[in-house]
DNA sequence: GATGGTATGATTGTATACAATTATACGAAA
DNA sequence: TTTCGTATAATTGTATACAATCATACCATC
């Protein structure tokens, strides 16, 4: 039930300044510069980024709806550090969910959005071929918004957009991950279903999909002391 | 991504001014009295309410999280109507998301949450056989919270917890679904796949009790002009 | 020395004041 | 009559002031 990836939300990111606010403290979270169980106080952002505590405050409304600091009344903000099983049930939620978005896709779909979805696989192999990680990754993301997009459910699709930029956010600082090609493989297949209509296998498809993106991340090593540079002392 | 299901979160909504301006104007959204695209104002809102504008602002912020409003810059706040297609997107988005619960739940779920299932199992079948409309939806309520909680996962549980409120507070002004025998016994199929450890059975029944629970308040023709009361004239 | 209570400071909650932006109304020019 | 522009009003964005609550330190008492 979120929200933030329409036109009209980026502007006011982009120009408000509860919104930069926002985007920074967001940030500033995932990135690990505040810690788990740091306490956010409302002055000393707001002097840090020039603003009032009124601004700071409205970022902190919705940072607590995000899950990202949890606020207790009269005493304080507190961050609400990512963990390695927070990433992991997300992309098990997405599996299922992008199972869901593709098997409502092949009703959908429009012709439209099937030639974007072949012209990005198409052009993503080419940058493969080339090595061209930053744009593999921006091809990755743009398949995975069209899919979105074409499921015909904005509840769906707004669901799945906040999940996808969540991990993007998170994933984006460590080294882009080197599955290019059987990523794009796997893009073609269910590109494949869902221009076919077939429901069941573009479903399960999307589901392997991102079960194999998953476990591409646990090999790569990429968790292997993520708790520990974004937790503090006291694990839970 | 979303929260307000903690103690903590019931407490703020309750004695806060922000709290209640939320919650207040949630349930109007929910029930009706704010049309689709009508504009909220914050004076008026104050007023109406007897705060000042900045409660009312922050409550704002969180209701365009939660997809109820939309803010445009400067301009002014917006009402998003709850359509019936987003009802039933909601209910097969769960269905899937429950059924993943009810997996999860095989290996996580405590000898407490067991006993506590088993007996609002017991006392609905009891309510069931009274008619006790009343407690057989708070019985259902909790079961479902129950089996949220035993997935051990935060995430879903979160995510679970929200839809299903949400859902709630559109249904329980409508009267409620006579359907406490049928439902009861899914619950108990459930319950008893969870408990002796059969991941994939689990996951089907919830699946299937959800889609169950969906049609059901089809064939209630619950949704029969239900955009009619909810939405204004210039519909999309 | 330990304990409890009070005073002080720090922090959040709310209200209000001011600035910036947008909508509306009215009139002048074509 | 229509259209454009300007002035005015209304509304939101931000900053600040004040109130309420919570944390800390210090001192009195046992």
């Amino acid at each position: 039930m979120n929200s933030s990836n329409d036109l009209k939300q980026e502007v006011t990111d982009k120009y408000s300044l509860r919104g930069r606010v926002f985007n920074r403290i967001r940030e500033d979270i995932l990135n690990g510069k505040y810690k788990d169980h740091e306490e956010l106080r409302e002055v000393a952002i707001g002097e840090e980024l020039g603003v009032s505590r009124t601004p700071v405050r409205e970022a902190f409304r919705q940072l607590e709806l995000e899950g990202l600091i949890q606020i207790i009344p009269n005493k304080g903000a507190y961050v609400t550090g990512i963990k390695v099983k927070d990433i992991k049930d997300i992309y098990m939620i997405r599996s299922k969910l992008e199972g869901l978005c593709a098997r409502w896709a092949c009703e959908h779909i429009t012709e439209e959005q099937l030639e974007e979805m072949e012209e990005n696989i198409f052009l993503a192999e080419f940058h493969a071929s080339k090595g061209h990680m930053e744009q593999i990754a921006e091809l990755d993301n743009r398949f995975h918004n069209i899919l979105y997009e074409s499921c015909n459910s904005k509840m769906l699709e707004h669901l799945l957009k906040d999940y996808h930029q969540y991990v993007w956010r998170i994933r984006k600082q460590s080294l882009v991950t080197k599955r290019g090609n059987a990523s794009n493989g796997e893009h073609r297949a269910i590109m494949e279903a869902i221009k076919e209509k077939n429901p069941d296998k573009a479903e399960q498809l999307a589901n392997q999909h991102m079960i194999n993106a998953y476990n591409n991340m646990l090999s790569n090593g990429f968790f292997d002391d993520y708790d520990d540079e974004h937790q503090d002392e006291n694990q839970e």
